[in-house]
DNA sequence: ACTCCTTTTTGCAAGATTTTAAAATTAATG
DNA sequence: CATTAATTTTAAAATCTTGCAAAAAGGAGT
């Protein structure tokens, strides 16, 4: 059973996680209050529930009570744009699982949302090679262990660069654009300028690259973005 | 036969419980209440069985008498929030065979679980090299006398320095953060904050390091955490 | 070669994180 | 029960990261 129901208002939220939803081949349904999530519920079997706190109408710790009150095992998570602990653990309470505040990095919920759903499926796909080393090159990035290294030697990334770089490198010869790497590592409602990313794509190669104006890892999509090498 | 089943109703500990029995290659079979632990039970057989005490419906100690009637060597290892010693009684006398509790660390949860095993197969896998003494540059650490030393010096270590100093050099090269590091020594349900671990690590590094401005043993991941010098 | 547009580079201030030191609390011991 | 040791909390100083902006350099098309 691969199917997540989403109860949310804000349609680009909706849109981003639908896409990488179905690209991980699960099927989303999403819903815009809580008297539809309810609904649905009731027909159809979920393996993950996903509900915002703020939305018209019911809100979504109502949403979670009253859900919870039904099934007592189905994963929920709660998504929240303040990040205020009294909510925190209230949800909890409540009886959600697990609760991701906005901005979020799509691949932070992503990762918690599977995580979730790994632990309601026996059979364990484990699709997803968290676990296994990339390497290309001279570069290697160990992701279980939180460490690059190139020639042999530690890199000294900084959290985001190690993000970006190994978000980069699992996906070699696709290129993303500067808004796609916003919105996967910083998050969907992050406020800030896509400079940024160019600023740490920079910082990245000064570490990684040996010739600056030959990059081996890191490519630029002239016009597009950036792509990890293939 | 690696099988371990698990009957706990809080998310979280069922969730660090399944990573860490999987790292080391048991299958870990999870139930949150009696009925679905027995009918378990009923099918398959495991080398180990962990309940939690306070559950809804059935609670573990009834479910430890009705499983201790059906079979009368499996081990059987209780949890508990409260550390009432009358649980503890009470459950022995029930046939449970330890019993541990809340918070624990994880590290030493599976260290009893893993003698519990141990007891029922006589094939020893021994595993987790508990035995060999770590060396690194000039330090040694002995965990079977809980020893370690430095330039042929014994330092002088307290349990919790011993044990964080053991952990991180477990694994050099690779990066806990300290909510890793205060979930697998100090326990899932420490209510402390993570500045302990920031305290205890300059406390270690005050009696291994020569020039704490450029530590050789232990190093920070900025921004992640601590790694051990590899 | 010129122009327009994109990317690279550089520097900096605001904000986070870590270190350090010391005080407060808790646990262990005689 | 008092002392001592161990652990946790607090707070400030030191250090590093991050987001941004502006200048410099690099393509693309004409």
């Amino acid at each position: 059973m691969n199917r997540v129901l989403l109860v949310e208002d804000d349609p680009e939220i909706t849109r981003l996680l639908k896409l990488h939803f179905e690209s991980q081949s699960y099927q989303l349904k999403t819903c815009v209050d809580g008297e539809e999530a309810i609904a649905a519920f009731e027909i159809e079997k979920f393996a993950l529930l996903i509900l915002d706190i703020t939305l018209p109408g019911l809100n979504g710790m109502e949403i979670c009570k009253i859900i919870r009150a039904k099934d007592e095992h189905v994963p929920i998570m709660m998504l929240t744009s303040h990040g205020e602990e009294s909510d925190k653990v209230l949800s909890l309470e409540l009886g959600a699982d697990d609760y991701v505040t906005k901005p979020f990095g799509i691949l932070e919920l992503m990762a918690r949302a599977k995580a979730l759903l790994r632990r309601g499926s026996k059979f364990e796909a484990n699709k997803s090679n968290d676990h296994s080393d990339i390497t290309f090159k001279d570069l290697v990035i160990d992701n279980k262990k939180k460490k690059a290294s190139i020639r042999e030697q530690r890199l000294d990334l900084t959290p985001k660069e190690f993000d970006l770089l190994l978000l980069l490198a699992s996906n070699p010869g696709k290129t993303y654009s500067r808004h796609e790497l916003l919105e996967m590592l910083w998050g969907v409602a992050f406020p800030g300028y896509e400079h940024t990313i160019t600023s740490h794509i920079n910082r990245l190669r000064i570490k990684i690259e040996t010739n600056l104006h030959d990059p081996q890892y890191i490519l630029t999509s002239w016009g597009t973005g950036y792509r990890f090498s293939e």
